[in-house]
DNA sequence: TTAATATTGTCACATTGTGAGACAATAAAT
DNA sequence: ATTTATTGTCTCACAATGTGACAATATTAA
């Protein structure tokens, strides 16, 4: 959240007062998968050591998912993306406007934003996307965003380690339904590829037979040509996602 | 939500501006069991035909999880009952504030709760209680509060359906774990009972052996002592929920 | 007092699902 | 031509699950 703040180029009015609800909140934790490894995108707060998961607030007119689209959007380029909502975080004691002010004051004054050192729920969602796909828009004056490896995280701000853990576990326990690991990947890939983001996501090694014959039978992948990978070894079958 | 509406032995400040978060409010899908079926606390305003399901505000200092037990605790007098937040609802086109101001209308004016016209996010839990336990509480003049069958419903206004079929395919989902169907139980239970909850949760008929084999193999249940029904068979085990 | 009835606790068997290793196939390097 | 690494698939062992059967037993009926 607080991500657009300060934000010089974008008209002063969209963080006005009025012009988003008050009190609320979204949280995004993005996952992708590079190198075997999975990653999340973090932001920093320009002129800060403040890290925080990317956020923003919702319109008074928009609703609210499409306002986390319009966030993603916004940072990734990407639309159409996996995304569901988790939990929503709504404790008193999550809302810290020391932090809060801290970014004000490096990033210069507080006078127009006093609306966001008030008290915030925030509803927080998980995206899936391909990482590839993804061109990171360094255009806010007040922010970066990054991917970082899930195990090699800057301290975050506010209670979003505590989001991140519970979108890393959601994550865990809905792997299997309708095949959702497949929107880490490109659109065509290889049953080695998919077996990487399921370990990658459960932390855990799988058997390679097993794995094969379970995804198999859920018959939701389309078997493609074999492409010659240059690889010292038998060609593996590509695969997409259909349905 | 807008269930302490217009209640004239409570204070009117509690429902004055500045008591609660604007924009934010909370529905509970409360389930309960009796005579083998699966039944939810659904409410009714006072001088209309409108049914909701129960909700509330948040306090300015109060935590979310907190503003949804209290509320509960106030209508069912139920503490430390299982209670588990399932989605947020943050549509524009939920609030509607026609149905709002009807209500108010036949209660008795619109001065004073203007903000309860604008728009609503909604964030939903569902409680799990045991059915025997409950003393409602026809303590409001604005609302009373009834069970219902599943199956024979009222309308419900605003999105409240939806806010219902949502918490029961989570309830289905969810069901296995932690053997959260005992929570709709009395303390001490037969096999039998627990496999009436299943059933009526899960909508269809499960095999009686399979069932017990299932169950007693999570090890989560204490068996005690036979208790002689009345009934002309073999006495049943009493069971009770351990951890 | 005995038999009938309904339901319980448990088991045996068949079927299905899963973990683990084996083996031939093959693309590239040697 | 041989070696190496990885793939696709298979078989075996074992676990989990679906299904029906049986004896046990609390009450009712005869």
């Amino acid at each position: 959240m607080f991500s657009y703040l300060f934000l010089k180029k974008i008209p002063a009015v969209i963080l006005k007062p009025n012009t988003y609800l008050k009190h609320i909140a979204y949280d995004s934790v993005v996952f992708g998968f590079s190198g075997e490894k999975l990653k999340i995108l973090v932001m920093k707060y320009k002129n800060t050591d403040y890290y925080a998961l990317p956020g923003g607030f919702v319109g008074l007119d928009e609703d609210l998912n499409s306002a986390v689209r319009r966030g993603l959007k916004e940072r990734t380029g990407l639309d159409n993306i996996f995304l569901e909502q988790f939990y929503t975080f709504g404790n008193v004691s999550r809302s810290t406007p020391a932090f809060m002010e801290a970014i004000m004051e490096a990033n210069g004054g507080v006078n127009e934003y006093g609306w966001m050192l008030e008290r915030f729920i925030s509803i927080a969602y998980y995206a899936l996307i391909n990482y590839d796909d993804v061109e990171l828009k360094p255009e806010a004056i007040s922010e970066s965003c990054d991917w970082y490896d899930l195990n090699n995280l800057p301290e975050l701000i506010f209670d979003h380690k505590e989001i991140l853990d519970k979108a890393l576990a959601t994550l865990r326990s809905n792997l299997e339904t309708k095949l959702m690991g497949v929107n880490l990947l490109p659109p065509l890939f290889t049953m080695k590829d998919l077996q990487n983001v399921y370990e990658a996501i459960l932390g855990e090694k799988l058997h390679r037979g097993a794995f094969q014959r379970k995804i198999l039978g859920m018959n939701l992948l389309k078997r493609h040509e074999k492409q010659f990978s240059g690889a010292a070894h038998k060609a593996p079958f590509l695969y997409s996602f259909e349905k």
